[in-house]
DNA sequence: GAATCATGTAACTATGATAGTTACATGAAA
DNA sequence: TTTCATGTAACTATCATAGTTACATGATTC
């Protein structure tokens, strides 16, 4: 995982999870199939069952799963929960408050701000639900992708 | 200067540049202003000269300055030129082709780039006229914050 | 209750994108 | 011909992020 991967490894696991509702997923299956480490994976994960998208279970029939049905996560839910917004400015460090500095601040900060309203409005329609879904016909297509069983 | 920061830095420049149009400002003081180094000043001008936004002098006279006047140069344009997009989304490395990372990542990609276009709507609205405008009005208030005279 | 399994988390290291620096060539003006 | 400024290559520094190691905690199975 490269950067700032975290929402697409939420989401890719979140897909997954709700494609076998009744399956617990190990940090370390989910790890192998992102490429990443486990302790990554629960980083990310225990930001998400902070926000009760998730939930997590120690020892023998641990690991992750769901904390609610799938259709009622929404990918902007998701989005906040990772507390990482993908566009941001930080203003300038200008010397004497230079007025425009100022201006242009404002002016970036406004941009910036609608479009991450169209970002969020954009992820508030979609649902892991439909996630799940495309995967779904993807499987029909291409062969069973699900998680192997553990 | 601390992180893609290159398109603040072009656009405050550029602002002070409308501010006195005759006036040719070398990298240091640039830099000096922008509590950067003259080579990195000359690199983020350079991609606005490749773009006919500023040219540049050698020489004693010589220094950077406005290609052209100062209200035909959008901060879309400016934006454009630096190369660097404010947000991105690159695809997940996944096993096998998934499905679900086929659908995360065209759900993405959509996403931002409709982010991305209420960007550059905002962005083309604004000339750099407009932020030595601002500058100006701040001017009066603050007291003369032009770059001294070389 | 002992062994096993999985998460929780702290502390550290590795990586990589970005800015900063040094050094010097090029060319224009005084 | 000296001075000044850009142009650019090559390197170093910084810093956010991911990756790793190590171990405590707690649940399940035997």
């Amino acid at each position: 995982m490269k950067r700032n991967n975290k929402l697409s490894l939420a989401l890719h696991t979140l897909g997954h999870m709700a494609a076998a509702p009744d399956q617990a997923f190990t940090s370390e299956v989910i790890a192998g199939h992102n490429a990443t480490n486990p302790v990554v994976v629960r980083r990310v994960l225990g930001l998400l069952r902070v926000q009760g998208i998730v939930v997590s279970g120690k020892g023998h029939a641990g690991g992750w799963r769901l904390a609610k049905p799938a259709d009622s996560i929404t990918v902007a839910d998701v989005y906040a929960a990772i507390g990482a917004p993908l566009m941001t400015v930080e203003p300038l460090a200008a010397p004497d408050g230079c007025a425009i500095v100022a201006a242009l601040h404002s002016t970036m900060t406004k941009a910036v701000a609608e479009a991450e309203a169209v970002l969020r409005r954009h992820f508030a329609r979609r649902t892991i639900a439909d996630l799940a879904q495309a995967m779904v016909q993807g499987a029909k297509k291409k062969g069973d992708l699900r998680f192997p069983p553990r």
